[in-house]
DNA sequence: TGTACATCAGTGAACGCGCGTTCACTGATGTAC
DNA sequence: TGTACATCAGTGAACGCGCGTTCACTGATGTAC
């Protein structure tokens, strides 16, 4: 996945090779090719649920644990680029897919954005608010992992001006 | 391109299909593959330029453009959702591909953002702040594209943020 | 006005490839009596 | 402690499929003399 980049081309065979393991062997474990990548996904989302609770927990301070679980993100986003493309730009329809810990991983930025704008007195929607954070950091990292040649400021920067452009700062 | 929504799709036999055509009659038009890949790449961004263009001439007072581009964008996403994604979230590498048509279409908003901070009196860098909005507005429409099972709000409301948290608003 | 020839868009058969999936099978490990 | 049997992870051959690409070819259109 970290070396395709994408869900739609990973394929039974490849997993099998990989796991050094014939390919009719994958079908012990797995019914067929869509409960596979089903399974990976949920495994992507895990993984990124995690990262953010692990940046979540890293301080009492909720502006503090809102700058690290930025940095969480960007760094889940950027170095395993191919589950984080597999999470947010997934292009596959498998099924059901509730990817309910997708929400709790959503859950996880709302009551950061809650205990700051509390912090601070701020009386917007949390919801909303979190909402604007998560769909601008997404694109901040779509554009810069998928347009590297671009001329892109440094990541800082541009973390940094989110926050302070979304009033997500100590007051 | 819009059936699919993925460039990697797009094979040779299948384009030949649509258009009435054997797979060798392809190969009078284009060297291989990958050159007809990368036609179709260009021609997208074509597309996509024209119609920031389009929202950009519509009107002499800035933010009356800015809001009817920013509407073009939103559009284009959604409705030719294949062809956005191949410009802003192609993972695949057709070689040179300088995109010089591409960054025409960011010195659009490039030069939008200019005359809406110049008529405010602001003294923001544009390219820094049309990059925040750039970045922001795809980060939307690609969650929102690839998401669209989660409660969003509805269009404007997203858009009247963005404009107004980054004060590209006449004050 | 003819004739010869080049150009050009297209065809169908064939190739080798990786794919998902099926089939009948093997051999090791656990379990019941 | 043996023996019989079930379970389970794995194998290799085979299937039909769509793919990019090649090859030799056809037939219409334009052009030079």
């Amino acid at each position: 996945m970290a070396r395709h980049g994408s869900i739609e081309a990973i394929s039974l065979r490849a997993v099998a090779r990989e796991a050094g393991v014939s390919p009719t062997a994958v079908y012990r474990h797995f019914d067929d090719h869509v409960d596979l990548l089903r399974e990976a996904v949920e495994f992507c989302w895990t993984n990124f649920r995690d990262s953010m609770q692990a940046g979540m927990d890293s301080s009492d301070d909720p502006f503090v644990a809102f700058r690290n679980t930025g940095e969480a993100y960007v760094d889940f986003a950027l170095t395993n680029r191919g589950q984080y493309r597999v999470l947010f730009s997934n292009r596959i329809d498998l099924g059901v897919e509730p990817t309910e810990v997708g929400l709790e991983a959503f859950q996880i930025l709302v009551d950061l954005v809650t205990a700051m704008l509390r912090a601070n007195g701020d009386d917007r929607d949390p919801a909303f608010v979190a909402l604007q954070t998560h769909t601008w950091i997404h694109g901040i990292v779509d554009l810069w992992g998928g347009l590297p040649d671009m001329p892109w400021p440094d990541g800082p920067a541009l973390f940094d001006g989110l926050a302070d452009t979304l009033r997500l700062v100590e007051s």
